[in-house]
DNA sequence: TATATTTGCAAGTGATTACTCACTTTTTAA
DNA sequence: TTAAAAAGTGAGTAATCACTTGCAAATATA
């Protein structure tokens, strides 16, 4: 990979964070050059228009949950790797948790750009990973049950605080307990 | 009740769909006017500002989404009860997925307007009636496990088109299965 | 019928938007 | 060292935005 000189990082970083915490459509360039401290150009120099921003940072995101998934697949017992999975959303830091709600967030009025990550060989390959356990489990509909799951876990990743709600982490416990033998 | 207009009915349904589809923020007044063929102005003259209208759109949501709770609610049965919920998504109209879909959509951007349905007294009573349901089943954690099925069918409703998405019914079927005896 | 109120429109308004352009500075590389 | 390429700026620009205003038509009320 090519180096990034430190502004390119910054307006990344920078517009992730507000996409994620305002919305795509409710930041405007002119937003972000200010928070990144460069100059708004500077912006379509490096990326050519505010939707190719969006797609590298998406690019981005996916690159970095690799990791994460890489450690699920190596996991061959098969409940285990099911505990690994529902365990994700506990794992990841700040700027997955902004990757993760960007991706919710666009779900529907970007679709295009959205599916790029659900479509993308990452994600595609923990969802056949999460599937082969089922399978080896003899879970009767191993399909559904991973679509079950992973829906479940994409709603862990970006849980907002609301009344009541039972916090993370006790969250995470009690689905896994669903899972066990 | 008051009698509605024509014309502020058609704002109300037109701007839904749009909001539903393309997202409160992409889509602007003008599209509005023209596509209920009415003049820009009067949708201010009528709701006074663009987030009134959305106000507005949710409010009836809400109001549309009593029918359905209350038969919910009559279900004694517990084990019925949940089965009842969890079919939900399956019962209601176009208008009422858009209705759903609209507001997954704004959960992030606009919290305050996505809050006023989770904390209205439809849908509280709706929460409550479940976690009911899964006391009386002797269900250990109640409280999460009510948050789980929420949010499972919250998904349900506004599930979109997926490559290798198992269809709905069957999906339901599924989820259904999950709290069988 | 007369009049007051509501409903409606067309043509604005200033602010904001994504994006461009002409230019300077810094970095790279021969 | 020098020239070409890349990074960076800031002042534009046309388009679009939510919203206003002044006035007309329709409707309700007396």
């Amino acid at each position: 990979m090519l180096k990034m000189t430190d502004k390119k990082e910054r307006i990344l970083e920078v517009a992730l964070r507000l996409f994620a915490l305002e919305g795509y459509a409710n930041v405007p360039t002119s937003k972000i050059a200010k928070a990144a401290d460069v100059s708004e150009g500077l912006i379509f120099r490096h990326f050519g228009s505010k939707e190719a921003l969006l797609d590298a940072i998406l690019e981005l995101g996916i690159e970095q949950v690799e990791h994460f998934v890489a450690e699920v697949k190596q996991e061959t017992n098969p409940r285990l790797r099911i505990q690994k999975v529902i365990q994700l959303p506990l794992l990841v830091t700040r700027e997955h948790e902004e990757f993760w709600k960007l991706q919710q967030s666009i779900k529907y009025h970007n679709p295009e750009l959205a599916t790029k990550y659900r479509q993308s060989e990452v994600f595609q390959s923990l969802v056949k990973s999460v599937e082969d356990a089922f399978s080896n489990l003899k879970y009767q509909n191993p399909k559904a049950e991973t679509q079950l799951l992973m829906m479940i876990i994409t709603n862990l990743f970006t849980i907002v605080e609301q009344e009541d709600l039972i916090i993370k982490e006790a969250f995470v416990k009690f689905v896994q307990s669903k899972y066990e033998e």
